[in-house]
DNA sequence: CCGGTTTCCGTTACCATATAACGTGCGGCA
DNA sequence: TGCCGCACGTTATATGGTAACGGAAACCGG
């Protein structure tokens, strides 16, 4: 699957161009170790990783390059895990011109094999903004994330 | 608002009595705290204003009094503020033989003041319960938190 | 090409959140 | 009485995240 690695990174370039960001070495590099975990990996997972081909590595490394690639709405953060994972459709959102909040997204992620699937339903944003608006709350941006069984491992055991 | 406190503490001592659980002295004085908070507050905050009574507290002494209280119901973790808050209806759902999953809930967090709004939202439920359904997820919690500003932080600026 | 400005990133130090592991005391129970 | 399980103290450690400073490099208006 290096190939689909390879292709979201030239998504990932080309979304940055159009956008004027830069996607530099350094934060591509990051990207592609996010993209082939295939699952939420931690910051310093990620840092041991980054290591290896970049000795004096620390901490705000990578944490400035995860700051990044959330600006610009390539990686999501799985609040319970204190994780990234890759966004699922990072080619298919408007790249608007500025800064932004990531699209709006839910993750439901496997306790057993730890696979964390990311969909964009219509239907629980709307109940979510349906909800804000009767209490007058102005959202800007929300988690949802769903721990449970994924079908594979639910019908595994 | 001390009253609502004791109210709440009664209800809780209550609760654990129907299921068979211990709300030892250190586990109320703990829910006090969060009580008494009122937002979201961080377990080493509470470590603190513990050890105003209780000189040795450590931190696994206030986690493994979270993790009782939240086994309970009786309190949720804000994973996005890495904080706890006491649940707004403990008294209301139903009191599970066993321990339990919290019930489904949602948070408005507002970014301005740092309240958190609990609500129960069917709808919101509903819609992620869909979701799962349709692609064979089986969901065993859920974590629900938006960002936004509440009613009277919105009107204010 | 120059000089001013911004951005990126290396580096050090530090703070914040959470858990592992082990021991002791205590109450319930055969 | 001996055993067991739970609650909790205690120490140490793991894991997650920032502040602050400085130098190098990219960018831009001349
Ligand atoms: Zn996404
Ligand atoms: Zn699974
Ligand atoms: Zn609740
Ligand atoms: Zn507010």
């Amino acid at each position: 699957m290096a190939a689909a690695t390879e292709h979201a990174l030239e998504a990932a370039e080309a979304a940055c161009t159009l956008r004027g960001a830069r996607l530099t070495e350094l934060r591509r590099e990051v990207l592609r170790l996010v993209l082939e975990a295939g699952q939420p990996v931690g910051a310093y997972a990620l840092l041991d990783r980054l290591r290896a081909g970049r000795a004096g590595a620390a901490p705000p490394t990578v944490y400035r390059a995860l700051d990044f690639l959330l600006e610009q709405g390539l990686i999501h953060k799985v609040e319970r895990l204190n994780a990234f994972i890759a966004c699922a459709d990072a080619h298919d959102h408007a790249p608007h011109a500025g800064h932004g909040h990531a699209h709006p997204h839910q993750f439901f992620i496997c306790g057993r094999c730890g696979d964390a699937a990311e969909i964009a339903d219509a239907s629980i944003a709307a109940a979510i903004a349906e909800a804000a608006r009767r209490i007058g709350f102005r959202p800007r941006g929300a988690t949802v994330e769903v721990e449970g069984l994924c079908a594979a491992c639910a019908e595994a055991g």
